[in-house]
RNA sequence: CGGGGUGUGGCGCAGCGGUUAGCGCGCAUGGUUUGGGACCAUGAGGUCGGAGGUUCAAAUCCUCUCACCCCGACCA
């Protein structure tokens, strides 16, 4: 390709929305462009390393065996409504009504199709294992998209569909993709971290996330240096500390005058003991339903684990007006004596005894409160948050934590969505089951902008080799030298030839600013020819990583460069 | 949806009641240059996000509205 031609120029300075540095980079590399808030175009440059990470992604499906196939964008509604996901998508759901006032969804996703594909396809276990997947456009309409390519509306997506007649066969299927997924990670140079994660609205059981660590990511993961555990914030799962109170007798319960005293930090202070010994009260509204959540006052909670306890779709906060209305005084509010309100415990109330909690009444606290005796609760679970800090469950020692960007995510699904679509087969006996199911997603925009997170430097992006929108950037200066401009065009034909992706760079520019967006577009070799490098009968040759230039004998150019290129990819898939 | 911020040529910004709205970059033409974003000359390009209001006079003040960004509730 020769530069003249591109379309899509480097800018000096980054439009001022874009504050991540993938997003600040890509648009000032003139590989993307933003039409409306989450909803971008790719220009040729960016095109083309998707396209090369989408290859990558199907050449490992493949291998893994898995299918691909095209399913719509445009799905009935009904599907959703017969899966019930409709709820638990709510308003990231895009709705539109046909001329016939027929209601669709444009897909989020592809499991209420794709199962009903199977219901369609699959009648037997012979039919089974089946690996199904597509390199398709989703929409989601986000609350809030972010990051440039990081979070957005519409966005390409690989998912995969796992077909299997039992547990023991999705779990066969779960580690293939495990692996496949890994083997992606790797091709791409991008170190990712498989975490334990929550399965939110695509539902399921069992969920990790792939990660990868950075400063900015909008996750945060928790985990353990000592053994290999590790998990989203949201799963994560930690050892409580049992607060044994000095008698371990349960005393009896009393009311004590505490005025002022609003916060847990206030009370404990008030009476001299540490947050350990209080009982924190939380209000939500989950589906609508108000709930009273109680936790131990050291601990905060974890709305994911609540809702995931509660099994609501839609959780927040409470108002103050709902929480007057629900007859609680807040500040001093605890379960002692409250009715017809749904009570939600964390199951560290049970670690400690002897607790000071809410008398129900402005400026009084109970002293000595215990669980059962004093209150009872309708659901009691782990619902609390981890911190970095806290004790790993596993094996003791004190958790971390990092912040990550979700670049995959695979599902063990179950039967949960086979059931509801009725997607069933014949097992040797004639026995009716339904499929047991996985699914295995992969955004590609947010892989690219992973990948530019993790890789770039002062000058701009340093893209790996493997998805690079050239191989090489072929620079010559001087192009008004009679013997320069013949020489570059003889180089790049015999490169072209040779079936290297070349960026030749034919623009009558200052060496400053060809070698400055050489830099960042972050093309893996540059090729400098110059009236320096000619007397030598060579061209100087520079890997966009590292400073060591050296030089190269025309003759035989393309064969050398082949080779080098060869050699370096070879490094990458090791690695 | 709650909180914060920004809208002025393609990009970055200045102007914050008073003439024909400026500057840098980029763009066009010509010339001199050029191993890390050169210089000179000439030139094109703006209904100051939109609507309404206040005023002799509005980019500038007020009201409403829209868009975008950031922080929280959601996810590949």
């Amino acid at each position: 390709m020769r530069y003249s031609k591109l379309f899509g120029k480097t800018l000096r300075q980054a439009p001022a929305e874009a504050e991540s540095i993938s997003h600040r980079l890509l648009l000032r590399a003139g590989m993307i462009a933003q039409i409306a808030a989450g909803i971008y175009s790719y220009l040729p440059l960016g095109w083309r390393v998707l396209k090369n990470i989408e290859q990558v992604i199907r050449e490992e499906m493949n291998k893994a065996g898995g299918q691909e196939l095209m399913l719509p964008v445009l799905q009935p509604f009904e599907l959703w409504q017969q899966s019930g996901r409709c709820l638990s998508f709510g308003q990231s759901l895009f709705t539109l009504t046909d001329r016939k006032e027929h209601k669709l969804a444009l897909g989020p996703t592809h499991e209420e199709v794709i199962t009903e594909l199977a219901h369609h396809c699959v009648q037997s276990y012979r039919d089974l294992p089946l690996l199904l997947y597509q390199i398709q456009t989703k929409f989601r309409d986000e609350p809030r998209p972010r990051g440039g390519l990081l979070r957005v509306r519409e966005f390409i997506m690989k998912d995969l569909y796992s077909f299997d007649v039992d547990e023991a066969g999705l779990d066969e299927s779960y580690e293939k993709m495990s692996q496949a997924y890994k083997n992606i990670y790797a091709r791409l140079g991008l170190p990712a971290l498989l975490i334990e994660a929550d399965s939110g609205a695509i539902g399921g059981k069992e969920s990790h996330e792939f990660m990868v660590i950075t400063e900015n990511g909008e996750d945060e993961i928790i985990y353990c240096s000592n053994c290999s555990y590790a998990a989203n914030a949201e799963k994560a799962q930690f050892a409580k500390t049992v607060i044994l109170s000095e008698a371990k007798n349960l005393l009896p319960l009393e009311e004590i005058d505490t005025p002022g005293t609003k916060t847990i930090e206030g009370v404990a202070g008030f009476v001299g003991v540490s947050t350990n010994q209080t009982l924190k009260a939380v209000f939500y509204s989950a589906d609508g339903e108000f709930v009273f959540v109680i936790i131990r006052g050291d601990l905060e909670v974890n709305e994911t684990k609540l809702r995931n306890t509660l099994k609501c779709s839609e959780l927040r906060l409470a108002t103050e007006g709902e929480v007057s209305e629900a007859g609680i005084v807040d500040g001093f509010a605890s379960p002692i004596g409250i009715k017809d309100v749904k009570i939600v415990a964390d199951d560290s109330i049970t670690l400690g005894a002897n607790f000071i909690a809410g008398a129900n009444k402005p400026g009084y606290h109970f002293k000595n409160v215990n669980y059962p005796r004093d209150f009872q609760v309708d659901l009691m679970g782990d619902i609390a948050l981890a911190h970095s800090g806290d004790n790993c469950l596993k094996c003791g020692s004190r958790l971390s934590s990092v912040r990550g960007i979700e670049v995959g995510h695979i599902f063990k699904l179950g039967t949960f969505i086979s059931k509801k679509m009725e997607a069933s087969f014949l097992d040797p006996n004639g026995a009716s089951w339904p499929i047991v199911m996985g699914s295995y997603g992969i955004g590609l925009g947010r892989l690219l902008a992973a990948i530019v997170e993790q890789s770039h430097d002062d000058k701009g992006i340093i893209w790996p080799l493997s998805i690079a929108p050239y191989q090489v950037y072929l620079c010559p200066l001087y192009l008004d030298n009679p013997e320069i401009a013949p020489l570059a065009e003889d180089v790049y034909h015999k490169l072209e030839k040779e079936g290297i992706k070349v960026l030749f760079d034919d623009r009558d520019e200052s060496p400053g600013i060809k070698f400055n967006d050489a830099d960042l577009l972050g093309i893996p070799l540059r090729l400098t020819l110059s009236p320096r490098t000619i007397q030598s009968q060579s061209i100087e040759v520079k890997w966009r990583v590292g400073r060591e230039t050296q030089l190269v004998p025309l003759e035989n150019l393309a064969a050398e460069v082949n080779r080098l290129l060869r050699e370096k990819l070879a490094q990458r898939s090791v690695s």
